[in-house]
DNA sequence: TTACGTAGGTGCGATAACGCACATACATCG
DNA sequence: CGATGTATGTGCGTTATCGCACCTACGTAA
């Protein structure tokens, strides 16, 4: 492995990014890239993971889906971490759905490569055990804001934490498709969308929500997606946050 | 170690209980035994664990608390499990506070011991990551529920979660508690008990609330209680729910 | 250019939970 | 036993969100 091909993946995958070279090549020997469509169900609910995917530019949300066909999404995935920490914690399966929420790129790995390296308990299990943390913290702070918080802010929250792993504005989803992911009306999700564009926060067209003023989406967040960020700064220990790109 | 004493761990932790008796001699070892009252504040937000705690009579809350006083619990943590996740996951510190939801007894160990015995990578290491695993469904449909379903039902979750980890039907505990750790109002936990209680589900008195038809209450909760049960018996082996008890 | 499918906007009554105020009831302790 | 503190019960107007209905606007493809 050469050095500009490590920095291929520097560039898009920060957790295999933060290996060291040594362990770096025999990580990126066992990766394969792949192509993922919006809405692509990458597993369902009680299935196990045919793969882990450490994605570079797409971005998955893990989803729950209730008897009544109701749904909330519990986390997002990008570019900063991996979809498959049941492989490792040994469950191998959760009852979550993965699906792409933004199309994109990702790697990804057999569960018996990640494994097999998990085990080696060196760098890497370090970062999958502090990333494993990291989701935890996220998956927390989305109970809370789902009891606390309004739509306008849970909205402003899930559009930041988009946004982070999105190397465009532009976040190409629905009303709708967003609604299912904070569980509420899709008309809540329009009102909340136009009381941002009305601050000149975000621009929406049909299909579209481009940010506009990053910083006063934040201002006009909960705590909740400051808090989120921090403890991926901290456990992770690099920006997420495109605050100061 | 005796194996009597060994006994005394196994019908007290769960978690401790799986080990074997190599690994038990071990790990039992480096446990002391303490006494937490009701209330007591074990860790705070940010702080740095002093100890990890494997409880036994005693039920911890993992507790969020915001800016403006607003409080929901993201978990519960008995003698089904341990406090301490973040030790062995490399954070060390979590946004959330850790208290008392129930006084009763507790072993614990110091986090310098438990990152020892998890870096042995045996049995004990196994456990912690798929109690981890366990930890996250939880909070994952806590997240779902707070998001999804009405008081009432939460209520029945909840007290369902707390009897599952206690050894008696009686739970000591005020509505005004109960409503911090759900995050709703304290009358809205006075009304849904009411109507549980009028269904002959519990029975109500000053400061305590008796489970007297653990079946029925089951019926009357959200699908979230037996998500979570059933993946904790999956991934921990063994039956955490009363219903057969 | 028109038609059709899909995304977004708006209105309105229903409902669940809130915030506040205050009444009642129980338990303990001087 | 009676006072006090705390837990619980109840009422009421307010608010956020829901569920439904329906309308408008955009975009692509016949």
């Amino acid at each position: 492995m050469t050095s500009a091909s490590k920095k291929d993946f520097e560039q898009l995958n920060f957790l295999l990014a933060s290996l060291e070279e040594s362990e770096a090549k025999r990580v990126f020997s066992k990766l394969e890239r792949v192509s993922l469509d919006l809405g692509h169900v990458i597993y369902e609910s009680g299935e196990k993971l045919d793969y882990a995917y450490f994605p570079t530019t797409c971005i998955v949300s893990l989803l729950y889906i209730m008897e009544d066909g109701g749904t909330a999404e519990i986390g997002i995935i990008g570019n900063d971490g991996l979809l498959g920490v049941p492989l490792f914690l040994g469950g191998d399966s959760t009852s979550s759905r993965a699906v792409i929420q933004s199309a994109g790129d990702s790697y990804r790995m057999k569960p018996k490569d990640l494994v097999e390296e998990f085990k080696r308990a060196g760098r890497f299990q370090d970062l999958l055990l502090r990333y494993t943390q990291a989701l935890m913290t996220q998956i927390s702070q989305t109970a809370v804001c789902n009891r606390l918080h309004a739509v306008e802010q849970q909205l402003c929250r899930w559009l930041l934490l988009s946004h982070d792993r999105l190397i465009t504005d532009k976040l190409v989803m629905t009303h709708d498709l967003i609604s299912n992911m904070l569980g509420v009306r899709r008309e809540g999700v329009t009102l909340a969308a136009k009381k941002l564009a009305a601050k000149n926060l975000i621009k929406n067209t049909r299909g579209t929500i481009e940010v506009i003023d990053r910083q006063g989406l934040e201002d006009a967040s909960c705590e909740c997606y400051e808090i989120v960020n921090s403890e991926y700064n901290r456990l992770l220990g690099r920006g997420m946050s495109r605050t100061f790109a």
